[in-house]
This record gives C-alpha cells, structure tokens and sequence, in this order.
DNA sequence: AGACGCAAGGTTTTT
DNA sequence: CCTTGCGTCT
C-alpha cells in the first residue's frame, strides 16, 4: 500500500500510536479503562498488515471474549478496506458504490480477516487441539480423538459428585463436588498434573482431593471428553512433549497479541512464553528480528482471581520477555493513561477509590472531559425500592434527554440473583431489557439434551451424553438396565455405547428394556452413517423428531414446554447461522463454538434495551448512564471477601470497573435492608466502598424516610479504612531502598523475598513472595516491611 | 419405571 | 426463591 497512506493512524495519541507502531520484540501497553487500549490493539494490528506487510497467518490475538475478537477483526476489516480504498480508488470507501464496497470488504476478509487467527484463549486452543490432540498423550499414556467433547462447568461438576458418591462412598457434605472441582480446575491452572498433585498433597484431605483428580482424569478419558481447564492444558503439555510441533505453532504465529493479560492464568501464561520463546527461556530469548509479543493490560481490573488469573504475571512481563529495565522509560513498556470515556467527576472517584488498594503499580486515569454532573447515591429502604428507583430515573432521563435510548442505560449488580426484583421492575414498567448471564442460553435442560445427541454422534466414547439421553424421551430404559451395563462395559473396558451395540449383551442385560434400547441404538446409527455429509442443522431437525423427544414436549402442551420448543427452534437457528458464517460447517465444529459461547458474544449493545448484568460481565462495555446497585457490606464486598485483604482489594477492583463503565452518569444505591433466601429480611449497611468516594463528587438522595445514610465522611474513621501506620522512626527518617532478593517481613503476612521492584522513588512498588501468603504487590510507603540481613 | 409431592438446604464472580 | 433429593404411590 502507498507510503502517501502510512498517515492513517493520525487519529491516536502520541502513546496510542507508539504503541500502534510497535514492530518486533516485546511490548507491555498498561491501558487504564477508557484509554483506548481496543483502538491500539486494532491499530496495530492494521499496521502490522498494512505497513509492516505482515502475512495474516502469522497474527494470533488473544481476547476476552468471542465478541470483542469479532468486534476487533471487523475494525481491521474496515481500516484496511478504507485504505484500499484510498489507494485503489482514490476515494474514501463511503463514497464508492455499494457493490463495490462489498466486493472491497469481502476480498478484505478472505485475504486478511479470515486467516487471522483471533478469539479467547479457550476457542483458539480447541481450534489446535482439533488439528493436533490425536499426537498428544497424557502421563498416563491416555490419548484422545479430535472428536472430543467439552464438558460444561454443571457436567464437571456432576462428573466428580459421581466419583465422591458413587466411587469412593464418601460424604457430599465433607468433599463437597463443587470445592472438589474448584480445587481440580486450580491445580489444572497451575499445570498440574493428577501424579504431582498426589505427590504434594500430605494430608488427608489433600490425598483423597488427589485421588478424586486422578479418577477425574481418567473419566474424562474414557469420554474421549475434556474441560475447559484441559483446553490450554494439553497444548501446553503437548508443546513440551513434542518440539516439532511446538517448532510449527512457533513458526507460524509471529506476532501475538494478548488482551486483558491482567486476567491470564499460570497456564495461559506457560502457553503464550511457549509460542513466543519456542521454549527457550523468556529471559535470554533474543530472536526478535520478525516477532513479537504485545500485551495489553491493567491491573486494577484484575477481577479473575477465582479462575486462577494472576496479575502479578502482567507485573512480571518486563522481567520475563522485556530488557529488565524496572522503570518507566524502558521501551517495553507503554502506557495508555488518558481517558476518553468518562466525566471528570467520574474518574475522581474511581481514581479515589481504587487508591485504597496496597497491591497495585502506580496508574491513574487522567480525564480529557468536563466534571459533567455528580454522582448520585441513592439510600433506599429495600431492595423493591432500590428498583423502583431506578427505573423512576431511567424514565426520567429518557424523557428529558432524547438522545438518549433504552440502550443507554446498564444495571450493574455484584451477584446474579439481583436481576430478579429489577426484571420485575422492568417488565411492569414496560421498558425493554435484556439480561446478560445467569442461566445460559446453551445450559438449559432442553438445549442439553439436544446437543447430547449430536455429541454422541460423533464422539461415541461420550457416554456421558450416552446416559442423559438414553432414556430421554422415556423409553422405559432404568436405572436397574443401566446399572447392569455399565457394570458390563466397566468389566470390558468398553465404552458403553461399544456393548449397547452387540445384542446378545442387551439380550441378557435388559431384559425387557433390550428392544427400546435396540430402537435408540439403530436411530443413532442411521444418523450416524450421514453425520459428515449433513448440514448441522439438519441433524438437529432430524434427530429431534425421530427420537421422540419434539412430540414428547407437543404432547405434553404445557407453557414451559412451548418455551422449551421455541428455545430448540433457536438451536436450529443458531446452526443454520454457524453454518453461514463459517466455511468449515461442520457438526464438530458448530459444537465446539457452542461449547464455548459466553453470554456476552451473542449481546449487540446496539439495541435500544436497558441492560443487566454482574460486574464481572461488564468489563470491557461502557455506557452513557451506569446504576451500581446493592453497594452494602456483605454483597459488594461480598462476606466471602471481607476478611481476606487481598480477595478485599479484588472487590475494590471490582468496583472501579464499575464506576469506569460509565460515560455520563452514575448512579450508585444500597438498601437498609434486603430479602435474602426469599423470605428472611435482612439489615444492611452501606458499602464501605462509598465511604473511599471523595464527598464532593457525591450527590446524596433518600427514599423520604429518616435517611439511614452514614457517610459524613468525618464519622467513618479513616483508620478503618487502612490499618493505622506505625509510623516507625527508622522508616521514616531513613528511607529504605529496596532490591531483587531482599529478604523481608510484613506484620501481617511473615518472611517473604523481593522478586521484582517496580516504579522508583515516590512510585516504588515491590513484588513480594511471601513463604506463607504467597505473591504480592506491596508499596512500602503503606506496608508495614522491615527488612532482614 | 416413573410420576408426584414434600422438605430441606443453599447464592460470588465465568471461559 | 429455586433447585435437589427422597419417599410414596400407581
């Protein structure tokens, strides 16, 4: 493309294109909310292409979610079909003929976008795991097909309450599935292994955890099935296993590209220093001339730590791939700290609020717009009245602004059960919403069930699906039958689907039974012999009405099963749209991309609809009018968190992504009291996050009744808030000076050794590892250290 | 085999 | 409030 273009990157900032331009090597950008980090990220990408002449395929970017992939191939489309434009026509793209566009973008897209490899961690590695699992074996000698299924949070969980009650008789109460499988998925992150893990673990616990693991394992196995966990695990197992392939993935993907790298995980990080370094150590790796390494990220909004995300590793980056150099000016490290997105008085308060953390590199949001108005904090007497509240002010500000549309508006909650009382509202009110999250679209029984049947067409191993959809429609297929031939598979080390197939065993096992289960048999081998040559959603359509299971819901007539043939009709739909958006229509990959859909990729922000959703799914979003509700000590910060500083500071984190959504105004309430399980009321009082929002950006407003509100900043002692300094005399006239490998003591958290210094003088952070509490980011100014010899 | 009713117990956040 | 599990009845 003409050099008289190479102009187009002049609508960023002077760090946004620094960091746009970036060619080879590694480069941390620490984006702020709001900064424009999307708008880089796209940039770069185009002038890779475009300037760079970078071959597509050698473009990996890593993203949050399957939207925002979309979203950023769809901005690069549009750049470089504009700059084609430019240089083929010499017009702007808008002011060509319409065929002519299309004809431009769609040559865009096969030339460019398509190759491009972009999408969550969890989609691009079941993209490689279908070209290369079947080279991959476990420590076990265990390998797994291409056909593989990926099971979902509720079938991992019902997987290891099975193994608890079933396998080792032991207590639901004491092993709890949930925990088990909470401590599974972060041994998993961690990249262990069920054998290390039995080699670490002393206690009892710890070894029958260990033991629940391994037979985990081995089930999946058997199912030729994994979990999400395994998705980046095995890659990452595989690319140690085997350098050439490794050598290929490394050769292929030059540039890679991650978002929200404050949110990656041990194993996440172990994949993308694998594809970097070729397995090379990070530190000494210098083969630079044509790759890099392009990271984006903030710590402040790390709010992942629950799925084993770990900040201290966008921290760590400089140290890992960079020139070591701890300070600001080194050239790996950019950052993005002007914010275009919200009011002044906004970002006050965020930057306030997110200043009560200890365990955070210096940042703060530098606003390029006027104070707009306050935010407003709304007391209400419970949470019907929190409701009602706001929907009262989203009407009213329809009204007075008509800019403004449904669209415009988010309700933002900490956990998902809020939605509830704030649908009702809503649906009285007759306002159009939409609620991201909570009972998925693809988790619903019906839905299941559907896609069982399609899994256990081309994973026969899938027994799991086997069992859910044996007898469902009834058949008249038991238990009693089914205990006899898992029994029977069990002896065999066959898949049960293997002796469902041989008659004599049916014949003997099943007894009455043995002819429905011949019927159910014979319907999946029909189908089974055309999977390859049938559209998706014709396998939908066919298999639901030959099983029975479409005139089972007919039948039946009820409200709830309308809804349920509706919601099968959308799984139809949804095929038919897979398999027009993708050239590789296949059943196994139309299950693949629904295994791994999330809420948010189905949700366009352009309609007019008030949206509802937890903070958590609103990283990344922004909108005009923000409501922050249920702000009370023990749902935000949620109970399980308050007594634990450092899950203390990722609720406060958690806040300021909240308080950065927002554009115009915000709007943020607590309750006096609040119906908890549904009955029981219960007293609340106000989030001492509220208490950290300086005054004067604050409006106060009540529900008429005494205000319950306490907040004259003076009345909340400060020393609450932060643990009283000690304001010894040897830290305060001698300034320490601190460096990598300084042995310490914190009063709260013990011996630990400093492992990197961040930031210098007033900026001074350190990183910490702490023998007992593990990693942390401390600011000597506020944590109490003192140094050992 | 399976439908139905009742009691009890449990809510963070998600790819 | 909503799901899950268990017992009883057909």
């Amino acid at each position: 493309m003409a050099a008289a273009h190479s102009d187009f990157l002049h609508h960023l900032n002077p760090a946004q294109r620094q960091a746009a331009q970036h060619y080879c090597g590694p480069l941390l950008v620490v984006a702020g909310a709001g900064s424009g980090k999307t708008r880089a990220l796209t940039y770069r990408i185009a002038n890779l292409l475009l300037q760079r002449r970078v071959d597509p395929e050698s473009i990996l970017a890593v993203t949050f979610t399957n939207k925002a992939a979309r979203e950023i191939k769809e901005r690069v489309e549009t750049l470089l079909a504009e700059q084609q434009a430019l240089t083929t026509a010499g017009r702007p793209l808008g002011e060509l003929p319409a065929s002519q566009q299309t004809r431009l973008r769609s040559e865009v897209y096969r030339r460019i976008t398509k190759p491009m490899w972009m999408g969550t961690f969890h989609s691009l590695c079941a993209r490689i795991l279908r070209l290369d699992i079947e080279k991959y074996q476990d420590e076990q000698g265990r390998r797994w097909e291409k056909t593989f299924s990926i099971l979902d949070e509720s079938d991992t969980q019902a997987l290891v309450k099975d193994i608890v009650l079933n396998d080792l008789n032991l207590d639901e109460k004491r092993f709890e599935p949930r925990s088990v499988r909470y401590a599974i998925s972060h041994a998993k992150n961690q990249g262990l292994t069920p054998r290390d893990v039995e080699r670490q673990e002393a206690n009892y616990r710890g070894r029958v955890v260990a033991d629940i693991y391994t037979r985990y394992q081995q089930r999946l196995a058997e199912n030729n099935a994994l979990d999400f966990d395994d998705l980046i695990g095995i890659p990452v197992r595989l690319f140690r296993q085997n350098e050439q392939i490794l050598a290929y993935w490394h050769q292929r993907f030059r540039h890679i590209l991650v978002d929200e790298y404050q949110d990656t995980n041990r194993i996440q990080y172990d994949l993308v220093q694998l594809l970097t370094t070729n397995g090379e150590d990070s530190r000494t790796f210098e083969a630079w001339q044509d790759r890099s390494i392009f990271v984006v990220g903030d710590a402040d909004q790390s709010i992942y730590k629950f799925r084993g995300a770990d900040f201290t590793i966008l921290l760590g980056f400089q140290g890992d791939f960079g020139d070591g150099l701890p300070d600001d000016d080194t050239r790996t490290m950019i950052k993005l700290e002007e914010n275009y997105r919200s009011t002044a008085t906004i970002l006050t308060a965020a930057n306030a609020l997110i200043e009560h953390n200890t365990e955070r590199i210096d940042k703060i949001l530098r606003p390029t717009r006027d104070p707009g108005e306050a935010i407003t904090c709304y007391a209400a007497e419970d949470e019907q009245d929190e409701a009602h509240y706001v929907v009262q002010q989203i009407r009213t500000l329809a009204r007075q602004n008509s800019a403004l549309n449904w669209g415009d508006f988010a309700i933002l909650y900490r956990t998902n059960a809020q939605s509830r009382v704030f649908e009702d509202i809503l649906v009285r009110a007759n306002l159009p919403y939409v609620i991201i999250g909570g009972l998925r679209f693809y988790e619903r029984k019906e839905i299941k069930d559907a896609l069982a049947y399609l899994r256990l067409l081309i994973n026969p191993a899938d027994s799991l699906s086997l069992l859910r959809v044996i007898n469902t429609p009834r058949r008249g297929i038991g238990k009693t039958t089914l205990d006899r031939l898992q029994d029977m598979a069990q002896t065999l080390g066959l898949p049960l689907w293997e002796v469902l197939q041989d008659g004599t065993a049916v014949q003997t096992a099943a007894g009455r039974a043995a002819r429905p289960i011949e019927t159910f048999v014979n319907l999946l081998q029909r189908w089974r012999v055309v999977v390859d040559q049938t559209p998706a959603p014709d396998l939908i359509q066919g298999i639901l009405e030959e099983s029975g299971y479409r005139r089972e819901l007919e039948v039946q007539g009820t409200d709830e099963s309308l809804d349920r043939l509706q919601n099968l009709q959308e799984l139809y739909n949804a095929a038919l749209q897979y398999g027009e958006e993708n050239e590789d229509p296949s059943l196994a990959g139309f299950l693949q991309n629904v295994s791994l859909a999330s809420d948010l990729d189905g949700y366009s922000e352009n309609q007019p609809r008030v949206t509802l959703m937890t903070l958590h799914s609103s990283k990344g979003l922004e909108f005009p009018v923000v409501f922050m509700v249920g702000m009370e000590q023990g749902l935000f910060p949620n109970f399980r968190s308050m007594n634990d500083p450092a899950a203390l500071e990722e609720e406060r984190r958690l806040c300021y992504v909240g308080i950065t959504r927002a554009q115009e105004c915000l709007f943020l309430s607590h309750a006096a009291s609040r119906r908890l399980y549904g009955n029981q009321r219960e007293a609340a009082i106000p989030s001492d996050f509220l208490s950290e929002l300086p005054r004067d950006c604050l409006r106060l407003d009540g529900s008429g009744r005494p205000n319950p509100y306490r907040m004259s900043g003076a009345s909340v002692s400060p020393d609450r808030r932060r643990p009283p300094e000690p304001m010894s005399e040897a830290r305060a006239a001698v300034p320490q000076t601190w460096a990598v490998g300084d042995q310490l003591i914190h009063d709260k958290f013990g011996p630990g050794e400093v492992t990197h210094v961040f930031g210098e003088g007033q900026r001074l952070n350190l990183a910490v590892r702490f023998v007992q509490a593990g990693h942390k980011i401390l600011d000597p100014k506020l944590a109490r250290l003192r140094k050992v010899n």
